[in-house]
This record gives C-alpha cells, sequence and structure tokens, in this order.
DNA sequence: GTCTATAGAGCGATAGAC
DNA sequence: GTCTATCGCTCTATAGAC
C-alpha cells in the first residue's frame, strides 16, 4: 500500500486540500484502531472514534461512507503495519530471532496487541466484517512458520522427527494467548516464552 | 455462596412455585451463556437472551434485576461447571491425563469455550464487570498447573532443570490460543497439541 | 410473575446549509 | 469538508395493570 502523493513538509501544496484530506482520514484511522480495540467492532460507536480524533461522527461519514467501510481501512492498515516487520524479521535470520524482534515488537504496541485479540474473538462470527481476513491470517501465518520450520530443521536448529505442522499451530497459538495474558499483566515477558518454547525443540538436551 | 434453601427433587414444593422461580433463573441463565459467548457482555442485549430463553427482556429484569447482576450470574454459573471437572481431572491422575480429560470436554461445548474466549478479551478493560474474575482466574489456573508441574518432575514424569514458571504459564496461553483457533476450525484436534506439548517436556528424548 | 407502555439515552445514517 | 438537525431504530430500565 504506497503512500499516495504527500504533498506536506517540504513540497507545496500542488493544488489544494486533497493532501490535508489524506493526512485528515489516516488521523481517523489511527484513532479508530484504538477504539476499535478497546470496545470491539459492535462496542464502538462512530461517535468515540469522532471524539478521540477530534472531530465529528458526520465526519467520519463523510471520509469512509459507513462504518464498516472505515473498519476495513483499520484491518488494512492493521496487515500493512506489521508486514514490513515481518518481512525483514522472516527474511533469513532464523526463527528465533524473527520471534524475538516480533515478540519485542508487539511488546511496544498496546494498541496493535488489543486490536488483534479482540478482532481475533469477534470474528469468530461468520457475519463478522472480519471473519474472512481472520482466517486468511491464521492460515498465512501457519503456513509462514511451518516453511520456517523446516529450514531450521534441515539447518539442524531443531531437533529431527517433530510434527512440524503442530509445533507450527502451536507457536501461533502460544503467541495468541501470550498476548491475552499479557493485556491482563505487561510485565509479562512474552518474549521469553516464546524463545523458550523454541529451546523446548533444539536437539541436544545436553545439560 | 450457598446454594440458597432448594425445595425440588425430593422435597415437597413447600408453598406455591418458587422452585419453578428457581427453574425458569436456570434456563435464562443456560440461554444467556450462549447469547453472551456469541456477543460478548456490551453485544449483547436483554431483549436477545429473552428470545431464546423463550421470554421477554422485563421478566429477565424481574428475576435478575439488572443485566450486569445476570452476567454475574453466568460468570458464576461457568466457573461451577468445570470446577467439578477440574478437581476430578487434577486430583491424582497427572497432568496428561488431566489435560486429556479438559480438553475432550471443552471440545464438546463450544458455548463454554466461546464465552471463555470472549470474556477473557473483552474483560482486559479493567472497568469491565468480569475484569477481578478474569484476573483471579488466570492466577488460579497458573498456580494449579505449577504445582502439578512441580509433583511431575519430582516423580520424572518431566526433565529436570526446566523453568517450570514460564512452562505453566506457556501451557495456559497455548490452551487459550487453540480453543481461540478451535473456534475458527472445529477440526483442530486440541487435545493433540497440548499433549504433543507435554510431550516435549518429558526427559529422555531417546527416540 | 408476566404483560403493555414508556422514559431517556445512544446508535448509524442522511439532508441540507454554509 | 464541516456544521446542525433529524430520522428510525435499539438499548437498559422503570411503572403500573392484571
Amino acid at each position: 500500500m504506497p503512500d499516495a502523493p504527500r504533498s506536506t513538509s517540504n513540497a507545496k501544496p500542488d493544488r489544494a486540500s486533497y493532501a490535508n484530506g489524506e493526512r485528515r482520514r489516516q488521523q481517523i484511522v489511527e484513532a479508530a484502531i484504538e477504539v476499535f480495540a478497546e470496545n470491539g467492532y459492535s462496542g464502538t460507536s462512530l461517535r468515540s472514534i469522532a471524539e478521540r480524533a477530534g472531530t465529528s461522527h458526520v465526519s467520519l461519514m463523510h471520509h469512509f461512507g459507513s462504518k464498516e467501510a472505515l473498519f476495513q481501512r483499520v484491518l488494512e492498515r492493521r496487515l500493512a503495519l506489521d508486514q514490513d516487520v515481518r518481512l525483514a524479521a522472516f527474511a533469513e535470520s532464523g526463527i528465533e530471532a524473527a520471534a524475538s524482534v516480533m515478540m519485542k515488537r508487539n511488546t511496544r504496541s498496546r494498541a496493535l496487541i488489543q486490536l488483534d485479540a479482540t478482532i481475533q474473538v469477534e470474528a469468530v462470527d461468520p457475519n463478522h466484517p472480519a471473519h474472512d481476513y481472520m482466517k486468511q491470517l491464521f492460515a498465512d501465518t501457519v503456513k509462514e512458520v511451518l516453511e520456517q520450520l523446516h529450514a531450521e530443521e534441515s539447518r539442524g536448529v531443531i531437533r529431527e522427527g517433530l510434527p512440524l505442522p503442530v509445533v507450527a499451530r502451536q507457536l501461533g497459538a502460544l503467541i495468541i494467548g501470550l498476548q491475552i495474558e499479557w493485556l491482563y499483566d505487561e510485565d509479562l515477558d512474552m518474549e521469553l516464552h516464546v524463545l523458550e518454547f523454541l529451546r523446548l525443540l533444539r536437539p541436544a538436551p545436553s545439560a
């Protein structure tokens, strides 16, 4: 998702305030992430988002057309936000380093974690606007992790003979659960718990 | 919370239909579990519960006084529902058998799993009526599991030198995450994933 | 203990002035 | 692009008849 013509900062506004409209929309999406995270889709009102964004619910309707359309923009933004981190992390550094980077980063953004957790559970309903999105995300994540695990296995970093598809799902589920528990207690060291799990997969318990 | 005078079963109704009122309340709580599970606390209306229970929302107000009071009854019932299983399972059969029983049983009750997942996430908000309840439940669970793990360690069922407090939390988080993923795909074998995790803890990978 | 009626508030969405 | 006003709907909760 390219960044759209941005005529702020140093370039002069090339016509009128189209760029300002874009900036406004981004501010609103940012506020919407927080409020949707805290209250879920059905629990969130346009008025409450508008209040946090410093505008009116009519303005939201003007910019996005409907509550659901705004929510879809939130989902897109959320996906875009971690895809760079994800790609960079998984690239070639191994699953431990990747997990480390990802968990460290997540620890820094409560809104994102809460958004994930809230939507994951709410979107269990097949009629929820994020249901298909979420199903796809689960499937993609397991697939990505599984590929990494296979690579690690052939590199000898993890033990042979493990049921890798099961391990991949375990890792995904572990992260989901840890994030929820972390929302109750931010002192929980998510990175540690993930890394310790990966340690269990290593070849020689030669301690 | 003692069980209030119950004049059902063998004692004759000592006056009129007080016992019927109690049965009615139980039916309503049963319906409420399902609806709260599907829509969360804030997403659920008294009218929708009343509809499923075959009565009116005014009747709910009459029996429970408020939406929040009804919700508290739901939480109590949910806790009572698995405490028997929990005690029986954890008693002395070892953590693998306990996990097996618990995951098998959970697989049979979608409403309970969805209720857990929904409330766990929604109650992250400190103002949520189930926030303290949930925090307590997390803490109790980790403590219970940790005790079991210590027992297993001294019995030699699991490897020595593992960071048991971390393992206990991992197990709790794993189950939370698995239950959420299961809500998207009931073919997911939760029991298998938990048992495979416990296998990782065993002493000799002499396979 | 269940009914109808209603209060009082919040919701998503629309219309039209500026 | 933002404003006020409003529609039609749903919500929790209460009042009072039967």
